[in-house]
DNA sequence: CGCGGCTTTGATGTTCATCAAGTAAAGTGG
DNA sequence: CCACTTTACTTGATGAACATCAAAGCCGCG
């Protein structure tokens, strides 16, 4: 659920900038700091720099037009956010959320056209990022789509405990109405499959702590519903 | 559901090359006419080319994990196919298949990166084509998933009269199958729906050959459902 | 001519959204 | 810090939308 490309292709986005280009963007970079629950940026506001999430969870999110959410996507740590957008609009197509406390970069959009215009095989790198995202997130659109409800759950329980916590054992970040706009289901949904796979024994879970208890059988029940 | 761009930006799309650029990419490029019901590509096929469709109509789809296929876009001529991946992996992601007598422009794959890499205004050019051709691919599948199954049949009924036939009056170009397959929903409800919407007085048709009557109500129950 | 795939319609069942109502938790102001 | 309000969470009951199954007609093609 997160779209994200792998530590390899990641380091791999700046592989090709000079010094100076790097020196460049360095200089033109802010840090800042968002606690959790913050915009970052709406649908709509005009987009000024290319940013990156050094630390923390971010959600982009939109409403549809009956005014429903729905979660597009989640940042965690080291991705470049809202890249869908960022070479073809001018202003953002989603929201940015923080959904825990965030620490962000921002490099200035006009540094980084500058660069893509001078570096051309910097620029190969960047198409190669917003590919791979783009159809991270296109698959997982159709994964999503194409499971049952207990499929969706298991999906996005193993997608936090193996990509983002790396752990069997965590506090769920967002609500279960999040859950629900992540893998389109109803929040009431959420719960009632959450509490049948807790029955089952499959996990454990009281308020925001989720336990996997039986990975085995939740890959399963991923992969066939 | 053609994710394509407004005239304005195809032809931008080589705006930025210098005649030599041109002249090279025109000198490595290879003219196809395939016939209807053909692959073009194979989902894992090493790619070599950069496609460009100039007359025609080709779906690019995938089986997922049960066997079941997929529509995930339509490209129409005058669209470049195949973009999502011809620039982040070596093999296709999808499978093209023509769904009418096409011909195609097969530009050298080697070719188009060296331009790129040597001109940055044309990196960023074709930067933003694919954006916008990513995004409006998952725009348009959470349209689809938003919406119930007449909404589902009015939205590609009107796609396809606007956008690609500019009429109300056309010959459907894939089968009832596909249809489903590209707004996910049974072949039985695809012709369920399209019986109903005849029987309401909306549309008429008989075999591939469909005409509209009643524009106005079918933009309401794609725009309401 | 006959076979197989595409199309169509009807009947049935399942899955999931919606509605309702109650409990727990988390802010908020005095 | 406590009463109060609001928001999140949870469970059950009901109904609607859609998939599935079955069967028959149609069309193209060898």
């Amino acid at each position: 659920m997160n779209h994200t490309l792998s530590y390899e292709n990641r380091i791999r986005l700046f592989e090709h900038l000079t010094e100076e280009e790097y020196r460049l963007i360095s200089n033109n970079t802010k840090t800042k700091y968002i606690p959790k629950g913050v915009y970052i940026c709406k649908a709509g506001d005009l987009i000024t720099s290319f940013t990156y999430l050094s630390n923390g969870l971010i959600k982009l999110h939109k409403e549809d037009r009956f005014g429903k959410e729905q979660i597009v996507s989640l940042a965690r740590p080291e991705d470049y956010v809202g890249l869908l957008t960022v070479f073809s609009n001018k202003n953002y197509n989603y929201s940015m959320t923080t959904l825990v406390d965030c620490s962000i970069e921002e490099v200035r959009l006009d540094i980084m056209h500058k660069i893509i215009r001078e570096n051309g095989g910097f620029a190969l790198d960047v198409m190669k990022y917003i590919s791979n995202i783009s159809d991270k997130i296109i698959q997982h659109t159709y994964a999503i789509n194409s499971k049952n409800l207990r499929g969706r759950i298991a999906l996005i329980l193993i997608d936090f405990s193996d990509s983002i916590f790396n752990s069997d054992s965590f506090d769920m970040p967002i609500s279960r109405k999040e859950i629900g706009e992540l893998i389109d289901m109803t929040p009431e949904n959420v719960i009632r499959i959450l509490s049948e796979l807790s029955r089952d024994g499959l996990i454990n879970f009281k308020g925001k702590h989720v336990e996997i208890l039986n990975k085995k059988m939740l890959l399963k029940i991923r992969d066939l519903g």
